[in-house]
DNA sequence: CGTTTAATTGAAAGCAGTCAAACTATGTGG
DNA sequence: CCACATAGTTTGACTGCTTTCAATTAAACG
């Protein structure tokens, strides 16, 4: 799965997409005090309301995060792939505002948070990856909530597996053509505000249009630049060039 | 509209809301050089695709921050009040991702990023503020996905009534019962994701359960935990109680 | 005032939800 | 290896919330 001598070998990937990192920076990442934990598939690492432990990173499998509305309904805010803070924002904030649940099995790094913390002061280039990889993630709830939004049912779905297809490439995962969806259809509803039956349709839909192949849950796209303009995705929210500011 | 002698107090207010500021800590960001400049309704500050230039705090009036999808709809994806910065982002950013634009005529403080940046140094306590004010946003943005994504219309234009008297009283900026939206049904179409039209008939249902009453655009709340309980409003995801992490 | 913008109301259409059932895949224990 | 249970996917028919279209009223503004 994951590799066992550097386990947060991509979280240094995901820092370094945004901001140039030596390599003494890596080093210092890589060197890091952590725990590897594992968990089995839907379970909770951070309950909303909870005052929060070590930080969390994931080095295998993929989680979500999702806060749950007073009728009961479910919206998963965001989809984490290997290499990214799960709860970097309880550096800062001492009660969680949603909770963090896995989707498949998976390893996660616990790292203490004042390790984090004296490796951020000591290191600027880390301290400015980590604000800057914090900004990003929250570009990519705004980009969220005009999916859900303005977006029709189909451009939700495409744009979801559009963002899904570039974040996995970002961190080096995407198989050469498409990728394994960790989701079922009801997690993709919750995650675009449908219902998964209506999920279901809209897939067929895009698969119909050839826009989408699916087999299982593995997704290829035979029209990428189509899939692309149905869903009006623009990576520009993703923040993926080096910033230099 | 504000005072003129010390146009940052709202700034300081609302990152003392989150951290806990010394008096000298108040008075360094007092003293941040800044111009103050005014704008007209409906005026860009911040495009998306631009480069930054110095990072703008509301001093008085209304912006919102939004997005255009490619079929041409808007949606707004916050809304500031006074005190708030409007571009903190920018001091890790490189492009904007998206566009801030004022509602109502508005006075902003632009402050040089480098000042900024240094007071941030130097001072911890107020990069923590600045890390959190930035966290917490974070989590607004969250909060409205879910917003969007799970709530109905009704519900949705009630929490929108309840998050912003939250929030404007934290700024010690709301009447004592209610207060003047500053938008129109339109624009709170676009943050809700509903159309004008809509939104007119939801505000009219809360009007006619008593749990809002209307003079204008000023808003009053007959029954304020009414209208928390149909929106499923809860303050968690604002912390507002300071940070001791 | 006269003009423009915003709010309001009604009627009709449509997208997505709900309900229900069948089908498929996966996994478990006998 | 089969029987069965469970979870997820697919499909159809129907309902309903929200949108669309259109027209009227009210408010804001020069």
């Amino acid at each position: 799965m994951s590799d066992n001598d550097q386990p947060l070998a991509l979280l240094v990937r995901k820092l370094a997409t945004h901001v140039e990192l030596s390599k003494d920076d890596r080093a210092a990442i890589l060197a890091l005090p952590h725990t590897v934990r594992e968990f089995d598939p839907s379970k909770y690492m951070v309950r909303e309301g909870e005052s929060p432990g070590p930080c969390a990173v994931l080095i295998s499998g993929y989680a979500v995060r999702h806060k749950i509305s007073a009728e009961g309904d479910r919206q998963i805010v965001s989809i984490h792939v290997p290499g990214e803070p799960l709860d970097f924002q309880h550096l800062f904030l001492d009660e969680a505002d949603h909770n963090v649940q896995t989707l498949t099995r998976s390893e996660v790094a616990l790292v203490p948070r004042e390790a984090i913390r004296k490796l951020a002061e000591a290191r600027p280039a880390v301290m400015h990856a980590l604000l800057v990889s914090i900004l990003v993630e929250a570009s990519i709830f705004r980009e969220w909530v005009l999916n859900v939004g303005q977006r029709d049912a189909r451009a939700r779905v495409a744009h979801l597996l559009c963002e899904f297809a570039i974040r996995l490439d970002a961190q080096g995962l995407a198989g050469s053509n498409g990728y394994e969806l960790p989701m079922t259809q009801e997690q993709l509803g919750d995650a675009t505000g449908l219902t998964a039956v209506h999920v279901n349709r809209m897939l067929k839909a895009l698969e119909t249009e050839g826009l989408v192949k699916r087999k299982g849950r593995y997704v290829t796209f035979p029209d990428w630049k189509g899939l692309r303009d149905i869903s009006g995705f623009g990576e520009r929210y993703l923040h993926l060039s080096k910033q230099v500011a």
